[in-house]
RNA sequence: GGUGGGGUGGCCGAGAGGCGAGGCAGCGGCCUGCAAAGCCGUAUACGCGGGUUCGAAUCCCGUCCCCACCUCCA
């Protein structure tokens, strides 16, 4: 079975054939560090996590980067305003805050939120203020061909020429008369509303510590160029796959493709999008004011059910976020934990078992994790027969099955099942309930239901469920109520 | 105006010409002292109107509505 994906540059589900037999190189959009993230910025990473783990599963040596943007106009303006005399600090924004420290105290909050839900860190993570050599040689490559030019105001910009470039649009099929003119241009130097900036001359007021020297001046980089820059460096001037957002399609991906095609790069085979989340049919913007961040999302729910739930959709798809989301979620992550939990008690795993050729199928056909988690699903559920029936070959072969899939979806990363189990507190706590449920089988034994009950609802109390099966009770904590109030609006 | 993506049962969400994916919620049953969990069963679902076909949620024509991008955006 081949590996396809669907391709946003040519529209069109293809076989993925991998440029370097054996081996896979994406590059993935990561943040510009100029917030806090929101779920959105998960979702895509947790995407193309699950393209990373099939790619690995699938016996590819992957390289994957994802750039940290920590330097861009809002970084910038936003350090500046929390200079100002009346500045209120407010959110997460500080006052007096530099704006490298702010770029960096923000790449943190993604790191933390990407390790948290089991994100796997990428083979590099390239930053754009440390590639500006790259950029200017990209620069002095496009201005030599004629697909760039030193702005004529003074300004110290430089910008890519898009009427020099008969494929600009190629991405998005647009051309450059049918695109609406943005209602805030400022042609500045521009032959060209359209041209965008490659480097933007310094200007007075800006910090000395956000410039550097050029050949065309002091300046800083101008959005676009670093991906291009920092992709090409690491992984060629043509690679497998680029990734990111589908808002950043345009102009984003579009100014890439242009600028790396200019200068004589390949650039990306395949171009892979993932759909927005939204609030309630909204797009999450922070105008509308209808953005959840992952540590509120944290706050309702364990990783492993934030994980599942902004991965439990197609890739390509929308994701509507609803105050129910994560409760459904996790009664279906309580559905596949309870199974493994048990499965566990009764058999060991040794070795690695593939995933069942169904989910393999699904994951191949351009990442159908929705139809790879029905496959999950009746696993379980053919572990759990397996459990009632005492069939302890069905229920080895469904828990190892289980925890491939669990696996490669990175559900395991976010939040390991049982993961008190080794502490201290764990084993106090383990000792004094196997005293309360030996007492209450003492009760069941001599039909005392009601001293049994008793028990059971002390423990309850405390978030103890207590569960009885064939050969005993087995407990195991609650899981946290979600609310399904106080988020957004 | 241009470029894309959609409208599937109470909800989420796959599928894309012929056996009703899967999850959540509901209902009935089994199991259980009771519960929980689990299992089994359970649905006149495919925006609307036409058409093609032996057969359409899937193809064609028309029509309505929603969303995204075209400006910073994962």
């Amino acid at each position: 079975m081949t590996l396809r994906f669907y391709d946003s540059a040519t529209q069109e589900v293809r076989d993925f054939i991998p440029l370097v037999p054996g081996q896979a190189s994406v590059y993935y959009c990561g943040a510009t560090v100029q917030g806090s993230p929101h779920v959105g910025h998960v979702r895509s990473a947790i995407v193309f996590d699950q393209l990373t783990r099939w790619l690995t599963y699938r016996g590819f040596e992957t390289t994957v980067v994802r750039n940290v943007t920590d330097i861009d106009d809002k970084i910038l303006a936003k350090s500046e305003a929390s200079f100002e005399p009346g500045f209120t600090p407010e959110g997460t924004y500080r006052p007096r805050e530099q704006w490298f420290a702010l770029a960096y105290r923000y790449e943190q909050e993604f790191e933390s939120a990407y390790e948290t839900l089991g994100v796997q860190r990428p083979t590099y993570e390239p930053r754009a203020t440390g590639h500006m050599t790259e950029m200017h040689e990209l620069i002095a490559r496009l201005i030599e061909r004629g697909h760039a030019y030193p702005a004529e105001d003074g300004s110290g910009d430089v910008y890519f020429d898009v009427r020099s470039w008969p494929e600009y649009g190629a991405l998005t099929h647009q051309s450059i008369d049918d695109m609406q003119a943005a209602t805030d241009a400022d042609p500045r130097g521009k032959r060209d509303p359209r041209d965008f900036a490659l480097w933007k001359g310094h200007k007075a007021g800006e910090p000395e510590t956000a410039s550097w020297p050029s050949p065309w001046g002091r300046g800083r980089p101008g959005w676009h160029l670093e991906c291009s820059a920092m992709a090409t460096k690491y992984l060629g001037p043509r690679f497998d796959i680029h990734g990111g957002g589908l808002d950043l399609r345009f102009p984003h991906h579009e100014n890439e493709l242009a600028q790396s095609t200019a200068a004589g790069d390949r650039f990306a085979n395949f171009w892979m999008h993932n759909g927005m989340v939204t609030f309630e049919g909204e797009k999450m913007s922070k105008s509308v004011g209808n953005v959840i961040s992952p540590s509120e999302m944290l706050e309702l729910a364990s990783p492993r059910v934030v994980r599942y739930y902004l991965g439990q959709a197609h890739y390509r798809s929308v994701l509507d976020y609803r105050p129910t989301s994560l409760q459904e979620a996790a009664a279906a992550v309580e559905r596949i934990d309870g199974f493994i939990e048990k499965a566990q008690l009764k058999v060991d795993t040794f070795g690695e078992t593939p995933v069942p050729p169904a989910f393999a199928a699904a994951m191949d056909d351009d990442l159908n994790i929705p139809q790879a988690l029905a496959v999950l699903h009746e696993t379980v559920r053919r572990g759990n027969t397996g459990l009632a029936a005492g069939d302890t070959e069905a229920v080895e072969e469904a828990l190892g099955e289980v925890l491939a899939m669990t696996s490669v979806l990175g559900l395991d990363a976010a939040g390991t099942v049982g993961v008190a189990y080794d502490d201290a507190a764990h084993h106090a706590l383990s000792a004094l309930v196997a005293a309360q449920l030996e007492a209450r089988a003492e009760a069941r034994a001599a039909r005392d239901w009601a001293a049994a009950d008793a028990i059971r609802d002390r423990l309850s109390a405390a978030g103890i469920l207590v569960e009885d099966s064939s050969d005993g009770a087995t407990w195991s904590l609650a899981q946290p109520q979600i609310s399904t109030t106080g988020t957004g609006a």
